[in-house]
DNA sequence: TTGTAGGCGTTATCAC
DNA sequence: GTGATAACGCCTACAA
């Protein structure tokens, strides 16, 4: 029992293909009846149009690709789920890319997409240069990353998500306050590297001495351990500033396993806020960034681009405002 | 500045389009020289073949589609990126079919894995029935469900899983033991009861009282709150049994709202046992389930039922070993 | 309003 | 060893 074609269709309706096919596309004049019969047969074979002869055709294959590091971080599984909504609500599929910190296999990625004749790729990883993504020639958008001229990129205000975790720690007393997390002055590709440079306005603004001490994001939460450890026995820390939610609870964690208390020995503010650290870390502040939207705009760039893949850029950078969840209790 | 095709390589390379085929495809016989002509050509073109093509040839999509209800759960997560994993050594890419708890979305995400042409489904979810899932032709196995005779089940012991939560309590000093989760007792279809199964036979077994408290899987965190509140508020209970970690960190939360003590005056065993609760909430005991094991199994038994689709099932139901990560602060 | 014919990019079956 | 050529399942001028 192979699956039903389109032939088998119009056979089954007694007209003929292009018939079937007018009606599958809505397209020509057709009689009510015609259609109904059409339908009817559809409907009996369970028959699906095979996308794949569609779409060589030159029509669309509405699949995307979506390139992340991991989808087990909250972050990227939320911000990958409202895309997926996004999509769906237009028809897109995704196909799931996880790259990991690795360039071997985001290009070995690249290249499946291109095979498959995707429409449009979504990049949210930082393992490969401009030129991979260029040869490709698909449209793509770009999630906190700087990929080249054509690339629109889609962030959050990182500089004002950074400055504001810093005053918050100010006003709630700190004046020992590290930054804590990813973080890399040489390459300004990473807009991420913008918390810092919030960090660091903020904390020159008041005169406090600025504490940075950079862990890749890619590092295992064994090693964050061991670092946060050391800050917090080496030095005099009121307050840390965390590039991400979940270094902050690691630092939450390693302060009460050394006796210090939380938010009275050291207080901590997060960076991301998704949906899950706030119902199950609700004692967590933190600059939230705006993922539903940051989804939504992604997606929506993406289709301008596909839909007109050489017309130039409108814009080349959105930056979508954050806003601070507050809570007492890390603070 | 049109995609390249198979022609376009043939004329750089002097060759026919037949000649190029049998190099992509390592087919028949050919000269070295020939050989490498045609992969200089295809690297300086940057070409890469057209996998709708190919596969409207009968050739396989090398696609799957993953169906389960979100990728913000931490456990479904780490599922998908372990089989991601074990699809990505075998060349197979994943189309990340989110369905929620929405039987439609579910429909249409089957639909579309028809249209195009996925090689076969892993499916995790629990909205649909059986004759959807057999309409579509298409080779299928299924994580922790009961789909139908012609679809394999991988799951972990959910019944030992449940009984080891129980005795963990009970050894622990529990004497009023709850069980708090997803149970539907009048559907069989569903697995993961048999971790109801497990409490129920482990209290009987020691004469305890059957506290059976059911929530769906699928409920709000918000109304998982309202119900352990009410539970802690009303009952006398020294003991809770969670059928998933998550459920156990806001038994956890709401319990120290309410001033009780963890593991003092209740104590808390999840389940699952993700990496990510482990690294971030090591202070709980779970069951934990063998997410890549589940994983790898999934994947080797999908890529035999494509392989051999009319095959009869060798074996219906795979249960893996479940283990305890025992931890004193939560118990 | 409906049907015929050619083609999308690749593979496979023939010949040469 | 290599090259024509007919499929694969569908879409779309062009006819009728």
């Amino acid at each position: 029992m192979t699956r039903p074609k389109l032939i088998d269709v119009a056979k089954k309706a007694g007209v003929s293909a292009t018939t079937v096919s007018r009606v599958i596309n809505n397209y020509g004049y057709l009689s009510e009846k015609t259609k109904s019969k059409v339908f009817a047969a559809m409907e009996e074979l369970n028959y699906q149009p095979n996308s794949l002869a569609r779409s060589l055709h030159g029509k669309a294959t509405k699949l995307i690709g979506v390139i992340f590091p991991t989808i087990t971080n909250p972050f990227f599984a939320e911000l990958i789920e409202e895309i997926e909504k996004a999509c769906f609500a237009d028809d897109y599929k995704l196909i799931l890319c996880d790259a990991g910190y690795n360039a071997q296999k985001e290009k070995n990625y690249l290249k499946m997409l291109q095979a498959n004749q995707v429409d449009g790729i979504i990049a949210g990883t930082h393992n490969l240069g401009i030129e991979d993504y260029n040869k490709s020639g698909l449209p793509i958008v770009a999630f906190d990353r700087n990929l080249s001229d054509q690339v629109p990129i889609v962030s959050c205000d990182n500089f004002s998500g950074g400055r504001l975790a810093t005053s918050e720690l100010y006003q709630a007393g700190c004046r020992h306050i590290f930054f804590l997390g990813s973080a890399n002055v040489a390459n300004n590709l990473h807009p991420t590297n913008s918390r810092l440079e919030g960090y660091l306005d903020f904390i020159d603004s008041v005169g406090l001495t600025r504490h940075v001490h950079s862990v890749a994001y890619s590092e295992s939460a064994a090693v964050k351990k061991a670092i946060i450890k050391e800050i917090l026995q080496k030095h005099t820390v009121d307050g840390i500033v965390c590039t991400d939610d979940l270094t902050a609870l690691l630092v939450i964690q390693i302060s009460q396993q050394m006796g210090l208390q939380v938010p009275q020995d050291v207080k901590v503010v997060g960076f991301d806020g998704t949906n899950f650290l706030q119902t199950y870390h609700p004692e967590l502040t933190t600059i939230a960034q705006p993922i539903p939207e940051i989804a939504k705009l992604l997606v929506t760039l993406l289709q301008e681009r596909i839909n007109d893949p050489h017309q130039p850029l409108k814009q080349k950078r959105y930056e979508l405002p954050v806003k601070v969840i507050r809570s007492t209790t890390s603070m």
